[in-house]
DNA sequence: AATGAATGAGGGTTCATTCAT
DNA sequence: GATGAATGAACCCTCATTCAT
């Protein structure tokens, strides 16, 4: 890659970033063309030289995203190494994005024509890792064995999209205790656990 | 009640009726004053004459879903005996909100102007009556004592707002078994409930 | 007339009282046949069986306060009786009106589909009325006999509308002075008059 | 300036232009951005690129039409030597407006939020060149000392706005006659002039 | 005769997108 | 390749007026 394809690869990144945010904040709808060029500093007609359209725009910022996130996930897998910190960090993944792009994160794959692609990389991608990770912790009795493949899948994202808002006050209370009662409600959920026995 | 009033409700119903089903279907920005008139069977002119504005009619149509759902969710619990029966309906309300207006509902309520209303509105009626079924759960030992308030309607929230799309498909495998596994998730969470040792 | 019609005729003149202050304060165009509906205390449609169209509501109420000025003005040319006393009173009923109903008439006249009703009723009415006052004058040898009819009143018609905001603020400092130096003005001009040399 | 400059600043003044001309014609309200952008050869849009709204285009116009009045009036108070002339000349300039653009130029004011630039624009800057105007000629016995400066500023005021139909009626006739009259009734009103006794 | 309800015909404004330099 | 300027297609909302009771 030349210094001029360089320089063209960062104009296109920084409309990207800066498009990310805005959609991120304010939701799709109300981003216009022109707020994003002025965030990015180029005039509208460059974002449609580079993207062919807001559409356009909107599908090349989320798949980026889901990329980007993909990779961290996997990686953040290899790294820890029991089930219960990797649950924590699946967790904190979310919380942490939820921070920074309150829910509208949502909003915006909704807003995109990228339901096929989106699906099919979930499919792939992302669900034989959980797979994976749960299979093993229900060889290693960290994990109801009872408990479909499916119903995982399902009680992790109930955990992993829990509103945003309500954990983010929570969290500015006894931080500690919360993430040990909140990991407690996921392993034994409203029941005495055994160790309080 | 005399024939105009009688006449001018049921068009205002209509109006209202009509609004909601579009505004959850398409999301409030892609409906169009005219959509909404025409799905009531009426001109654009007497929806702003019955509402001023589409803001305005927005507002109303929420605070009228708030309200109904609020009493039913009230002669619910008054009707159910048990915690985990209690629960089970929660969860099943909300289940059925779903699948009527798949997550749409959220988006409107951002759209509106009733951060406030909505905000004391939770706080002065639904979160009491919630409060009250917890702490009675927990003098009868069928909730973990040391779970705190916060703590236990953060929980429910998450369970009440899990992601439809994944529930519906869920549901469309084998309803009963699944619906059993929900409740033991909720209630003793990964780890093997008792009754299975 | 009986007791039905003479209530019939009050609610007309209700509403052309109304119409006309609206009119005058904020101009034809900005006034709805609503605001005239509220302020009169009656429905729109009854405007609309009383008066056909808003333009008509406009016709009818100038027509009337034309008259009207037409009568107070004969009147007062009989009670004063010299000249001078004629024109301060001229110049007086002019500010009179100005500070009611600043300037709008005008507009008010405008707006409307009267000009030959109008100029007729200026040129049969007013005029005439006008003329023989100057033509007394210049025999009493009062006003400079040079002059030709149509100067005179032209020259009357430019006190008669100037502009009001200016003279209101003029009249809210030295009052008696400012009135002395405008019939001053209006029989001298500019130079210095006889009786100061 | 560069090419896109000049054609920008070309597009603006025609539709200043043409603003200006309609709004003077037919008054404000009756202009719709349609037609300002018909007669200036531009789309709708192309006027809100420019100027934002339509009550800001009016602004701008507006401005724009008195600072050029103002340029023009000061110019001539320079060209012209003796008072007399002055005065004539400051008549007719008021003349040559009204024949262009009868008596709506005043209404255009009232729809404008101009109110406070206008008034400021007045006081200090047309008002001080008329006050030294009339400060000299006083000086010179040209005019009455007597008289005060508010009072002089009300009575040139009076001339500058006579009604303007009547005016041009007067002046198809006799014009030369007619601009003698005028001159000797602001210098001496009604009464006998001395050059004639 | 009077009213509550409804409406047709517009008018201002916005925004994604294209044109011309 | 990048930009300033221009635009078509909508959408919200208003108001004089008519309909139905």
């Amino acid at each position: 890659m030349n210094g001029y394809q360089r320089v063209k690869e960062k104009k296109k990144a920084a409309i990207k970033n800066g498009a990310f945010s805005l959609f991120a904040e304010r939701g799709v709808k109300d981003v216009k063309i022109e707020d994003i060029a002025a965030t990015a500093g180029v005039s509208q007609v460059t974002i449609y030289n580079h993207f062919g359209s807001k559409e356009n725009l909107l599908s090349e910022v989320i798949k980026e995203y889901i990329l980007e996130k993909y990779e961290e996930f996997k990686a953040m897998l290899l790294d820890k190494k029991t089930f219960k910190e990797k649950i924590e960090a699946i967790i904190f993944m979310k919380i942490e994005a939820a921070r920074l792009h309150p829910d509208t994160i949502a909003a915006m794959l909704k807003e995109s024509n990228l339901n096929a692609f989106l699906q099919q990389f979930q499919e792939e991608r992302f669900i034989p890792l959980l797979i994976d990770m749960f299979d093993e912790a229900q060889k290693n009795g960290e994990v109801n064995p009872a408990i479909s493949n499916e119903m995982l899948l399902f009680y992790l994202d109930i955990f992993r999209n829990f509103p945003q808002e309500k954990f983010m006050a929570l969290m500015r209370g006894d931080k500690i205790q919360h993430t040990k009662e909140i990991m407690q409600l996921f392993f034994y959920g409203l029941s005495v656990p055994p160790e309080n026995k």
